[in-house]
RNA sequence: GGCGCGAUAGCAAAGCGGUUAUGCACCGGAUUGCAAAUCCGAUUAGCCCAGUUCGACUCUGGGUCGCGCCUCCA
């Protein structure tokens, strides 16, 4: 049985999605004004994880991750820029998805875009006004009426009087209540047309909390499963989306929240206003895109993760080594031919079907099976896969090592040659292959010879080039360090 | 100030009321021409103070320190 910790019970909860076998899921995505960065690609991996565990476990998944494409932030960015708000949203969506990529990240199901949702959003802050929880205010705003919704705070924690006392911003005379937030922004003069869609209290564009409550309900249904998002989002937005999608629609809005933890640089918190950020693009240009992935799945995903230098390279370390025992077997394929994935229980007893063709039965994988179903503990299921890499590198076994690649496989790991991860790419004004046999073919010879002051004098040589030589009992085989 | 989370060996990071986490590093051995890789073994833990218990890293209370949210933020 899968167990969740839902944010809103503060515990972890066991899994019951609303309709049997499917599960609805929704997490909030990028505002694209600008590149991911690592903060970003922890919550795209994390989720993809959620994702995967989830379809492995045999369930159909609706996996919706929005796309805010209209904010103050685009627009300001796109003036300075002196592009249109459409060039740069799209120019960074493509980057996302490129970075995403590289990661293994998984495209959602669907990925809507903010402003393809507008009428959805007009729709929800009139049956709110209806319901008498929304107001437009003297200044033209239509402002949501916090103290109106019962329950406002439950997400947090907080309560309204908590939330008073601990007010840091000036109050906005025009709010009711100063922790009123804007649901329809009233357009300002001189505003592009871009930026500004009619409505039946002026022209305006719509407030980012509404974007999401909109979309979700309109691609998921009024009531879903799981709602996902980084830790920072649970206050305010995610308590603003349910104040909003349970005011309008006065129901349930989301059974489980789900929140993953910071990524942080020397203990603080990653994130643009800090300027202590590292883009994804950035680390990929120092580190393979599965040793960045391996580095967020080996944390558990609520945990704070740091990041740093000496991290990545640890994290490079241990996946070489899981490599490295897929490279010791011969022909680690998966081991089943696609579309006869049905041919094992799944857990718990669960429909069997998804990319996991696994034998839940056998004992790594019921290890595996519930560290993951222990909400997510990746950190678990990754001590797993290195006891199975101890067993392939002791049996070399075909069949361990397939296990291990098909283990692997449901986190979006070893997916690879081993031999491709291993090599790398040549580096620019390193050796090239050609480069390396030629060396290797030389060391050989020597080594015939019995020369082996010329034989290591090559090894020494290859070494300082960032180039590994082993020995093995098939030839002489090598790596990049 | 309010609310919440955390503190595990040199570093990273999990589970668990009593029995090896795991990876990297380090030490010994096997293997190797020597290495590397691999295997076997050893060493290094549980912020502090009380309490509960036959027994606590694990539960309870208090303290200390760190982090986050309360403002846009993944």
């Amino acid at each position: 049985m899968l167990k969740i910790y839902n944010t809103l019970a503060r515990d972890k909860q066991d899994f019951k999605p609303i309709e049997a076998n499917h599960v609805r899921m929704y997490v909030c995505g990028m505002t694209v004004y600008d590149f991911c960065h690592l903060g970003h690609a922890r919550v795209m991996v994390v989720f993809d994880m959620v994702y995967r565990w989830l379809k492995a476990s045999g369930y159909d998944v609706t996996y919706v991750r929005n796309i805010t494409d209209i904010d103050d932030k685009i627009i300001k960015r796109a003036a300075e820029n002196k592009e249109s708000i459409h060039t740069l949203t799209q120019r960074f969506i493509d980057a996302m998805h490129q970075d995403a990529d590289a990661l293994g990240v998984q495209r959602p199901d669907r990925e809507p875009r903010a402003t393809q949702y507008i009428p959805q959003m007009l729709e929800m802050v009139a049956q709110l006004e209806k319901n008498g929880l929304a107001y437009q205010a003297a200044d033209g705003d239509v402002n949501y009426a916090v103290r109106k919704f019962d329950g406002y705070g439950k997400l947090s924690g907080k309560s309204l009087e908590d939330l008073r006392a601990g007010e840091r911003v000036e109050v906005d005379s025009n709010k009711h209540d100063p922790l009123d937030f804007v649901l329809w922004k009233h357009a300002k003069d001189g505003e592009a047309d871009e930026v500004k869609w009619d409505s039946k209290w002026g022209k305006g564009r719509p407030g980012w909390h509404l974007e999401c409550s909109a979309m979700g309900s309109d691609l998921l249904g009024k009531h879903f499963d799981i709602h996902g998002g980084g830790a920072d989002l649970q206050f305010p937005h995610h308590e603003n989306e349910i104040a909003q999608s349970e005011g309008a629609h006065q129901c349930q809005y989301v059974n489980y929240w789900m929140h993953n933890g910071f990524v942080r640089v020397d203990n603080e918190k990653m994130s643009k206003s800090l300027g202590n950020f590292f883009t994804i693009r950035e680390v990929l240009k120092k580190y393979d895109a599965e040793v960045v992935r391996f580095f967020i799945l080996r944390a558990h995903y609520r945990s704070p993760l740091n990041y740093s230098d000496q991290h990545l390279d640890d994290a490079k370390g241990a996946l070489t080594r899981l490599y490295t025992a897929l490279k010791s077997v011969p022909s680690p394929s998966v081991p089943l031919p696609a579309g006869e994935g049905s041919q094992f229980p799944s857990p718990s007893g669960r429909g069997a079907r998804g990319e996991g063709a696994v034998d839940w039965s056998e004992s790594y994988a019921q290890r595996f099976q519930s560290a993951m179903d222990d909400d997510f503990n990746t950190p678990e299921a990754v001590a797993v896969l290195f006891d199975l890499a101890n067993e392939v590198n002791r049996t070399q076994s075909a069949q361990s090592a397939a296990q291990l690649k098909t283990l692997a496989g449901i986190l979006g790991l070893l997916q690879r040659d081993p031999q491709h991860f291993l090599q790398g790419e040549t580096v620019a004004g390193g050796l090239d292959d050609a480069a390396i046999s030629a060396q290797i073919e030389a060391r050989i010879a020597a080594k015939k010879a019995k020369n082996f002051a010329e034989a290591d004098r090559i090894r020494k040589e290859l070494l300082e080039a960032g180039i590994v030589l082993e020995d093995t009992a098939q030839g002489t085989t090598w790596r990049r360090a």
